[in-house]
DNA sequence: GACAATTATCGCATGTTTGCGATAGAGTGA
DNA sequence: TCACTCTATCGCAAACATGCGATAATTGTC
């Protein structure tokens, strides 16, 4: 978890999510792209916990190094590919499930 | 769309899934990921057939080329990314949710 | 059959994620 | 303070997905 409460680090979505309602049109992609990108990392980081493992114990389950879990906890993280989602989930005994809902349009604030 | 009906081409995950009931533990694994793969290019290819594209016409839209969409379609393709599957969603006014669900653990046939 | 439109597949360069060790920083407890 | 655990971050090689053109294969129509 690399943004968020105490550090001043990087992104911040949240925050970012919250101050700017309606800009641009451009920026809402890149807006809902840090969203999904936080629930992800969320998601991982909140099932790791409830699992009550470290990085480095999930890593081990996964069949990767600590690191690499850090790494995918880091909200401003991009690059996750199904693979590794799905290899995450089934060290936790869940499987992932993907779907394409219609998007909310986010027109005007 | 490679596997299924008309061609013998290659893997034809559905057909495994029926047979295979409940043989090894790894192979439940591996049945549970080409299901997934299916999910995901069937969708893909449900939600541009919706949407009455061609792979050529969608490949543009999202900015990339026909080949590469054909590829995203191939039920045996595993190497999806969130960020392709992201983009396809936005050039459809979809977006992509992504969820751990509890695995139905696959005990017995 | 010939033709057009669409899709599947190959090959290769390029960009990106993963693998993994090393290390630094934070937090806890003795 | 020291020792220990946990997490964040860097750097680099290897593995992998994408970009994209070329070309086969498929399907439908006349």
């Amino acid at each position: 978890m690399r943004s968020q409460k105490t550090e001043k680090h990087t992104s911040d979505a949240l925050a970012l999510v919250e101050e700017m309602t309606g800009k641009s049109k451009e920026m809402a992609d890149l807006v809902e792209q840090e969203q999904a990108n936080l629930d992800v990392a969320r998601e991982i980081y909140a099932l790791r916990i409830k699992a009550k493992l470290s990085q480095a114990e999930l890593a081990r389950k996964v069949g990767t190094t600590q690191s690499v879990i850090s790494r995918l906890e880091d909200a401003d993280y991009d690059g996750h590919s199904l693979a590794m989602l799905r290899r995450i989930a089934s060290a936790l005994e869940k499987r992932v499930e993907i779907r394409f809902v219609p998007s909310p349009k986010l027109t005007q604030a």
